[in-house]
DNA sequence: AAAAATATATGATATTTGTCATGTATTTCT
DNA sequence: AGAAATACATGACAAATATCATATATTTTT
């Protein structure tokens, strides 16, 4: 298995901030696993005994909500950090995990990422300054959710997905979800979603090729969102 | 001036794990202040050179959203800390503070509450519970708005109100808003707003005298918000 | 106390969004 | 490959919500 000292992902995360006889200790006891495309990592209630490193792929993060649709309130992708929250304030996680594209992911047991954040103050100051980046943007996601109307929102959530997928070779964003996640995403109906998605199209403003999209100008999808149409 | 050590607010935030010795050198430094009802902690964009303890009053969190609209985020009260966030990850705050009735607040520098942050792990611990407790929070608050209508978020905020400010002898919620106030918590325009709250009347889930609301039924004003209507 | 400004309330109407029905395409299973 | 299941699409309509107009009540100012 890889050693943690030598593994270019913790760069990206709050793991940056470990020394090396750290990084000998986790890289000690850590533990590797596959999750394939459509796999939980973790369930809503579920609780963590350790904090998941993503090495490749991504997942989403969903909540089941009282009307009985599953909302992604966000996504979780290579490099990324997952499940501190729940190990740090040693409570049930309040999101599902769940794969969009087959994982990698590594596991470090609770007990090490305790020590470091207790003992190493540089290591806890990064991960808070991540939760509280989190924190900040979950903030803004409520207000615009609770501002904005269907069609801002989809905007929304068509940038998100790019600034975090990115695109492939053709200019599509490179993940693929059914109408149905994207309409939890944005909060509307999939019938809603629909309609929307084939009227942006009409409009120019994406391209659309079964589950691929891609943005055809992000500055005119920035103006939906903000408003200007 | 009070010293930190005898103040019995500080048994409600993350200020209880700090120790004696820290709790002296707070209270040396720290300064107190008035604000009054409408006016501004602090402003959306603010850098913070401290934090805030909340020894009496309320406040709410607003941000400015596309629409131009304020919405409320949340409120801080009495016993609460405001601004660990900003000044632990060193950012600007995201959200404006403003007072929504008198208050008495404690500064205490930036310093004192880092130093204690990286020397004492039993409080950074408490404060990255708070962060992570608040976050969880946004979060769940993101999946109301996106997924339930506005008379459900309606509800949610009714029952916020309540459960932070509490019922007067006569069993109202303990905080005037104004009626754009609750229209901007709840994400919908001022009028429909309005509409609701007397549907909410007529149909006696409430009782409305002028900015004073009375919940008449939580059990019934839980069921609208869980959609059962 | 009167005037002005602001907040609340309500009707009429337009717009947005959701729901139901139904058809077609795509994927999955055997 | 064919059947079954699931996902996508679209029309028709209903319900929810926003907007505009206007009236009244309340608060603030002078």
């Amino acid at each position: 298995m890889g050693k943690c000292e030598q593994c270019i992902i913790r760069k990206f995360s709050s793991l940056r901030a470990l020394n090396k006889e750290e990084l000998i200790k986790i890289s000690s006891c850590k533990t590797s696993r596959i999750v394939k495309k459509g796999e939980p990592l973790f369930e809503e209630g579920d609780h963590l005994k350790g904090v998941f490193c993503i090495r490749e792929g991504a997942c989403k993060l969903t909540k089941l909500s009282s009307n009985g649709k599953n909302h992604i309130v966000k996504f979780i992708t290579k490099g990324d950090l997952l499940g501190q929250r729940s190990v740090i304030s040693d409570e049930s996680v309040n999101l599902s995990a769940v794969a969009v594209n087959d994982m990698e992911v590594c596991f470090i047991p609770r007990d090490e990422i305790m020590d470091s954040f207790r003992g190493n103050p540089d290591f806890s100051v990064e991960v808070v300054r991540d939760i509280c980046y989190d924190l900040k943007n979950s903030d803004d996601v409520s207000v615009n959710m609770a501002q904005k109307n269907v069609k801002q929102r989809l905007a929304d959530s068509l940038l998100y997905m790019h600034d975090t997928f990115g695109e492939d070779i053709d200019g599509f964003i490179k993940v693929q979800l059914s109408r149905e996640e994207i309409a939890g995403m944005v909060g509307t109906a999939t019938e809603s979603l629909i309609r929307m998605l084939s009227e942006f199209s009409k409009k120019g403003l994406i391209e659309v090729k079964g589950k691929r999209i891609k943005i055809s100008s992000i500055l005119k999808i920035q103006n939906v969102s903000d408003g200007i149409m």
